[in-house]
DNA sequence: GATTCCCTATCTACTGATAGGTAGATATAT
DNA sequence: ATATATCTACCTATCAGTAGATAGGGAATC
């Protein structure tokens, strides 16, 4: 029997380190979060986190990566919901990670940053909005939406534009007045 | 007579430093621009641009002062354009600042990182997207929109957002397929 | 007309802190 | 014995920022 080909699961140390770092990265960027701030907050050296990730831009990989399969693993399964319920489902996934977390996305923090991110930092960037404008698409497609590309873009921009606005406004509400009709309105023709 | 306050004119090396930083910033963000890097680029020592701007804060104060002024400078007078066209000019600064430039609205960056940004510099950040908020409520209200807030949000929220995202892909169209029907769209009942 | 003085703007040379990264020793567990 | 995971100790580069010298250009004084 075949072996589908499984990710190694990441060590315990691994996790630790990319929970700090993407919590960094989220609250300013690429440039914020340092090995040395890293180990000190877990309690081990800077220079061990080389080992599990030999240099920045690998980290900096695994984080996008990693949230990328988070992220569109915790969106509902579309043949199991209605567009407009999806489409709920998805500014809920965005008002969790701004309200509960206090944090911004973080591939809109990197996409803001893009044209100063090392290369593979910079294409795994844009394979989470490719992969999001799919979906979102696939949610306009089965609601019968004219023009489901530019309302998969629509919606994504608003939303990261949105956290960007609450967040420099030190408004959270600000973000839910914001989205609050964006299901409803961005599905009828 | 009594003088009004005016503001002390930039030198011309103020001035270059500015558009090199904000350049840098635009592309990176906060952490992406440095002494250094500004001052071999107009051929100067990192030393005297302290002269000008005795600190990374108060550079960073003044570029986000000076792109205020100016972008909000650029939009044309409220009285002398119907809503749809003021909507119309406030989208195509937006256009311009990506196609023509190639670069991130300054504060959609400052924005993202405000949570590791130097106080000042955050709260000049505020400022901009407060006075935009104000600018584009008076446009709806003018209109007759019904919620100009939060129409004014969804309008600033997606113009960042299509910015970030179509910087993300490379592909500088998408912006324009985001935004195409924003004006028509935000101001219909 | 020459001298003195001050202001502007830049320079050289430096500091202490921090950045990412490396080599090689060490400890632990299988 | 070997692989895993961490350490100490170090590297070079860069960061923002400072002290103090220097050069030039007025303007006032002699």
């Amino acid at each position: 029997m075949q072996m589908p080909k499984t990710e190694k699961p990441l060590s315990d140390t691994a996790s630790k380190i990319l929970d700090v770092a993407e919590r960094m990265a989220r609250q300013g960027g690429y440039y914020a979060f340092s090995f040395r701030d890293i180990a000190s907050e877990i309690g081990i050296k800077s220079a061990s986190i080389h080992y599990h990730f030999p240099t920045k831009e690998a980290l900096g990989e695994a984080l996008v990566t990693r949230y990328t399969d988070r992220f569109l693993g915790a969106l509902g399964r579309l043949d199991e919901a209605t567009p407009l319920e999806s489409l709920e489902q998805y500014v809920a996934a965005y008002r969790r990670a701004l309200i509960e977390q206090d944090l911004m996305c973080l591939c809109g923090m990197f996409g803001a940053e893009i044209a100063r991110l090392p290369d593979p930092v910079a294409r795994r960037t844009r394979e989470f909005f490719e992969r999001n404008l799919v979906w979102l698409e696939t949610v306009f497609r089965a609601a019968g939406a004219p023009n489901p590309e530019a309302r998969a873009g629509e919606t994504i921009a608003r939303l990261e534009g949105a956290m960007i606005l609450a967040r420099s406004m030190n408004d959270m509400d600000l973000f839910q007045r914001v989205t609050a009709d964006l299901p409803a309105q961005v599905l009828r023709d």
